[in-house]
DNA sequence: AAATATTAGTTAAGTATTTAACTATTTTTT
DNA sequence: AAAAAATAGTTAAATACTTAACTAATATTT
């Protein structure tokens, strides 16, 4: 059976969906004002791959790809962008060839201590006078959202 | 004073950012899938500036910017795409003659018969056994953060 | 009224993403 | 062990987005 769902529920995740774009746009709009008032020679998706080598180091394209939430076409692109600047560098991993491993130069780490300072403001801008508690039902909404899209062929089939 | 904001908190704020980021790709599959199955040639950004003239037809580029929260210029080459397949037309608005106003065609106005279907399946699937009121306490705080970061140059003068 | 500022749209160059086909390697099945 | 399937990464072509500079039109200031 149809679930019924209330027009104002569906005018809602429309209102929903539009933020997620605003708020996404006003990240990455502080990122690249950010970089240039410190003459980084970054883009916003590259700072995220870097972003998330600092938390894990050594890990392969397409786990970056699984955190990022990236194509792991992009992360080859991403990837040589970074090397280029001699930020980050490949290695094949010896325990399993089809993998590269990426790690960090000390250029790359160099940039950590520059960054980081400011990224911890952006998500202190962010997150200004949300309770934590906020987020957190924030991050289950999505979570069932995504959930949601990705049993889409299950659900169909329970029909 | 500096807010102090525990570690926790940025932690779940980068794990909503990244959220946001799946829910998002998820909803493009969706879409892409569709119309793939439909034989339809449009990609999620032209179908996103359709269904906003669907909703209000006969607005400029520039509102139709705002709403779908896109750059202006992205908009020429989104109208320009959906133009050439005779989904949309655009005229000089005589009371502004800066404005282009964009109108459906009759073709772009058989789509919606056509799409609406799957674009409330969309919605229904992706709000399934999520309370209404969940969703607007999300809205309320994606628009806290997209406040605080339209706001940071205010919030950083009154240090 | 003239000068200045703002707004809407376009263009071009550079960057990012997607899809699909491809290679190489490893894992699973037979 | 051989065949088949799965996984990681690359490549190329097409699409999408961003930035900055630009034109044209309108609104505001002087």
């Amino acid at each position: 059976m149809k679930a019924e769902m209330p027009q104002v529920k569906k005018e809602n995740l429309i209102t929903f969906v539009r933020e997620m774009a605003r708020v996404n746009l006003l990240l990455k709009a502080f990122m690249r004002q950010k970089f240039k008032e410190h003459n980084i020679d970054l883009t916003s998706e590259m700072m995220q791959v870097m972003m998330t080598l600092w938390r894990k180091d050594g890990i392969n394209q397409q786990e970056i790809a699984n955190i990022t939430v990236k194509d792991k076409a992009s992360l080859t692109y991403l990837i040589d962008n970074l090397a280029r600047r001699e930020l980050v560098q490949r290695t094949e991993d010896e325990n399993d060839r089809r993998n590269k491993l990426i790690t960090l130069t000390a250029k790359g780490w160099e940039l950590k201590e520059m960054a980081a300072p400011w990224i911890d403001e952006m998500f202190e801008l962010v997150g200004k006078d949300i309770a934590s508690e906020i987020v957190t039902k924030g991050i289950t909404l999505l979570e069932t959202m995504a959930t949601n899209l990705e049993n889409q062929h299950a659900n169909l089939a329970e029909d």
